[in-house]
DNA sequence: TGAGATAGAGTTATCGATTACCAGCATGCC
DNA sequence: GGCATGCTGGTAATCGATAACTCTATCTCA
């Protein structure tokens, strides 16, 4: 069926070696017999067999990507700045979605391991760091993004979430905000970091964290996260004060708490300032433009695909490195109170 | 350095044959041996060398899926209801983005062609059919996705496009818009099928197509998109007589007319009413929530999975198969003039 | 002039599985 | 008792490439 080594070496009365040499630019070959086989390759379309290939060198030239959710613009937006990456050097991209289900990626984690890809990444819905032993074991590199874990030594490519939360809490003051309230994601490090940096910057203005005045919400999917947000605000909305500032963990649950205000007759950002995280590709096309947190997706996901190939070049295991994108505020209608 | 069935077969004294039955449930082994063989696998963690299998077998396991953008909203959502669908059948997803352009979509092509996946999924951005003849000499079974080829009678899932142009503009007059214009798409059959459905029903109901009133843009990508629609948008909104209602092919152009609007000191929709076609995830989230047509992207990419895994089931070459999928209109602000 | 270097190409083993075929052995049947 | 049958399990070949040698001229230079 497919053209084989085999068949290019019969036809050119030279050995199936000679082949692989000049496919490999392997500088044992004369140019002549280089460019005999090389005609010859190209007038069969050959292609070499990568699963042969892939047997006798260990390298599968394929990387494996788990997200939690493919619809959430900032992993789609990662997953393409890595593909673009990886394409220029060969790699091929194979992409699984947890579904932000542990067991799931746990799942997932494993048909990777046995596809033998020569790295991982990883946004991890995991709470415990099991997972990431049997990675090791396997002697995979691999690169958390977005989500790291405590206590485990990995290499992670994110933003500074502290600093994201930081950035949001002290804008919303900046801008005359007196009671600012947090609609936080699930326990992780994501979540606890923006949460964080909010705690801090409320703190250090000695400004009131009033009982209540942070709501978790669930997952972080999409359309959850809007539910979850519009939820979450309609609470927020009934308490006595009523908060006049809400920095959402992420855009999503923005894009819940904005409606709700406005169903509740509020106006944004006169009555309640709202500023998301994350920078979604649609926000400054919603009802009112939300303010937010950029987390430059692209520069992490190349980021993360640049070290996840110096780690597979690298012959000996590498310290873990940890880099941390600095986020940047991006003003839009849905804070603005002071010109 | 990981383990083969060798070992395996080595620790119990039988031969690799055996343990390969037992892995691949062959009848002809003994309970008790399948039960020690499949306590050792367990014991060390075994896991199948796919690429061993893969030489041998002839099949990868793998599915490339070429999309335009990734961040499209509709092929994120078409690429996890596929990733779905082929996870629970041991499938795994290799991924490409061609970014609308041709060329580039020709390299991935060649790129998916060579790792001989079983199957391919191709939104294409391509203006000739000469790449998927290619698919074809390689036997490779192919589904196109969203965009069909006029004259290429290949595989296809995707939505009546004419339908859509139809039930929007039917949706603008039956609201009272006098004069429809149409942001149309580049040459690809989705913007064909829909600028056809739009004329058509204009036709139908006798009304003036004014000369000028179908504007095209470029590229689908969803920020050229809405660059395009701002400034298709302006170029609209400066004619005399102005129109009343316009159909944009899809959402990301939609949100790049709506503003275009709003700046204009115009009402949405009692100015100008605006329909999209896509219904992207944030379409209710927008500074006015917009009309558009739902694609039912989920359906697309299951029943994409499924006749892609038919195909590659089915021994003998099938008559390609056309799936189009009725879209429904779900209406919002963007058009309700009339409640 | 002869030892060693060099260039160009081939030999052989191997990667980790699967496939097709074959070999014991106990059983059952006439 | 002889023979077909079923049940278990093994042998050998194979998939398509690469790695590590080996081999044979030809060339170089003391």
């Amino acid at each position: 069926m497919a053209v084989r080594m085999k068949d290019i070496a019969r036809d050119l009365g030279v050995s199936v070696v000679t082949v692989s040499k000049v496919l490999r630019n392997h500088g044992d070959i004369s140019k002549e017999t280089r460019q005999r086989v090389l005609k010859r390759m190209k007038e069969l379309n050959y292609r070499p067999n990568l699963a042969a290939r892939a047997l006798i060198t260990g390298k599968t030239y394929t990387i494996g990507l788990i997200v939690p959710d493919l619809l959430h613009p900032f992993f789609a937006q990662v997953a393409k700045a890595l593909s673009g990456v990886f394409r220029k050097q060969g790699y091929s991209l194979i992409l699984s979605s947890s579904e932000e289900d542990p067991e799931l990626e746990k799942q997932e984690l494993e048909v990777l391991l046995t596809r033998r890809v020569d790295a991982l990444l990883i946004a991890s819905a995991q709470w415990t760091v099991e997972s990431f032993r049997q990675i090791e074991e396997q002697q995979i590199p691999y690169v958390l993004i977005d989500r790291r874990f405590v206590g485990l030594a990995a290499n992670f490519v994110g933003v500074d979430d502290e600093a994201a939360g930081a950035l949001a809490t002290a804008h919303l003051i900046e801008q005359g905000c007196q009671r600012i309230a947090h609609v936080r994601g699930p326990e992780v490090s994501t979540a606890i970091g923006r949460a964080e940096g909010y705690r801090r910057t409320l703190a250090e203005h000695a400004m009131p964290s009033l009982p209540g005045y942070v709501i978790p919400i669930g997952a972080s999917g999409d359309e959850r996260g809007e539910v979850g947000g519009y939820d979450a605000a309609k609470a927020l909305l009934a308490m006595d004060p009523r908060p006049d500032g809400i920095f959402c963990y992420n855009d999503p649950t923005a894009m819940g708490v904005m409606p709700a205000i406005l169903d509740a007759g509020l106006r944004i950002p006169e009555d309640v300032a709202v500023v998301g995280c994350g920078n979604v590709i649609y926000s400054n096309l919603l009802r009112v433009p939300l303010t937010t947190i950029d987390q430059n997706s692209q520069s992490i996901g190349e980021q993360a695909a640049e070290l996840a190939l110096a780690l597979i070049d690298a012959k000996a295991p590498v310290r873990p490195e940890s880099i941390c994108i600095t986020p940047t505020l991006v003003i839009r209608a849905s804070s603005l109170r002071r010109p």
